[in-house]
DNA sequence: TTCGCTTGTCAACAGCTGATGACAAAGCCA
DNA sequence: TGGCTTTGTCATCAGCTGTTGACAAGCGAA
């Protein structure tokens, strides 16, 4: 991702700007705000910390942009609406890294530590977030499915979290996806 | 809880401890492990921070002692099984603050942000709070099912911070009540 | 060329944090 | 009384953090 080191930076702004907007996203999503450093981003994208300074202000501006840009590439409800539970089951259990479909949901995670960073995300999170959930859901009971949705997607990456790894035999993480899945499925159904 | 600013603090190690631990557990149910100070906590108990160190070695010690205390005096399973689901919906819904049945669970939360504090919470939560929920649900589901309903609880908190409060009308917030208690019961139930 | 704006580099700052060690006072025992 | 341990207080440290401003180099325009 990073540029080697040899030689100065060449010359191109936007190009430096959506490098370090892409390790942010990535840091963000893996730590928390508070742990994750200016040095830190800027040494993942081969920058000097002050350029960060200068395209997005603060460490709060760049979160901030982060989270945004996150958000919009987001690829959570790509898919049909019957294989919503299996899917996002199968991501939960199996899924390794932090890839692009989950990366918003865990950056909002990870920031429910700082009070900075919660702020910013307070502000977001409903409108790029829960509401899109809620109206893709749609009926009545779209707010209601969200909020259970979600919390239950993101209460799993903190279990997970918590216990390092899921700690489970093979037959209890299929027993888990497959009844996961039942229920994510059954809450935005609404039944 | 802290005592009045009127000349020197009485000399009682044991009462000095016990408010330290008590004010820490407040404080690290409410906010995350990066965001507590030393000063803060000292602060609440109304102690110099320099007893912190000496009763408790470090913030990590006090941080593991506070976990581990809540932990026992957790009331979490209090109550008739079937109504769990019931009293869990209704205390996540409802319940205003951070009463002892949930801090525990809150300490947990709060701690994902810092890598240092998930050290502690990693060695101490399987034994102290998933073990014990997968042994109280029993039968051959009891782990997952375990990790399935902790999920559910611990990200409806995350879902509720960071919308700022549920942002659902009164109907919505009972629904959500209802399908809460519902799916917690029949995860427990094996469902 | 020379000017002026943009882009990147570097050293340094103030503020906060957890932690340390010296010191004072209280209480206990011989 | 004198000596010892326990308990509480205080000033201070080193380390890290986000941020700043001065400076250098690139690069197009006049």
């Amino acid at each position: 991702m990073a540029f080697p080191t040899c030689g100065p930076r060449p010359r191109n702004a936007a190009a430096t700007r959506a490098l370090i907007l892409e390790a942010a996203e990535s840091r963000f999503a893996r730590e928390s705000y508070d742990d994750v450093g200016m040095r830190d981003i800027a040494g993942d994208a081969g920058v000097d910390p002050a350029l960060i300074v200068r395209y997005f202000g603060s460490k709060e501006g760049l979160f901030r942009a982060a989270l945004d840009h996150c958000h919009e590439g987001s690829t959570l409800f790509d898919g049909d609406r019957e294989t919503f539970g299996t899917r996002i089951a199968h991501e939960i259990v199996y899924g390794t890294k932090s890839p692009k479909k989950m990366q918003g949901l865990q950056m909002i995670l990870r920031s429910i530590s700082s009070a900075r960073a919660m702020e910013v995300v307070q502000q977001q999170s409903c409108e790029r977030f829960m509401n899109p959930l809620a109206t893709w859901i749609g009926g009545d009971h779209g707010a209601v499915s969200a909020r259970m949705a979600a919390a239950l997607m993101m209460g799993m990456t903190v279990s997970k979290e918590v216990t390092g790894g899921l700690a489970l035999t093979e037959a209890e993480c299929r027993s888990l996806e497959q009844r996961l899945a039942r229920i994510l499925q059954d809450i935005i159904d609404g039944a």
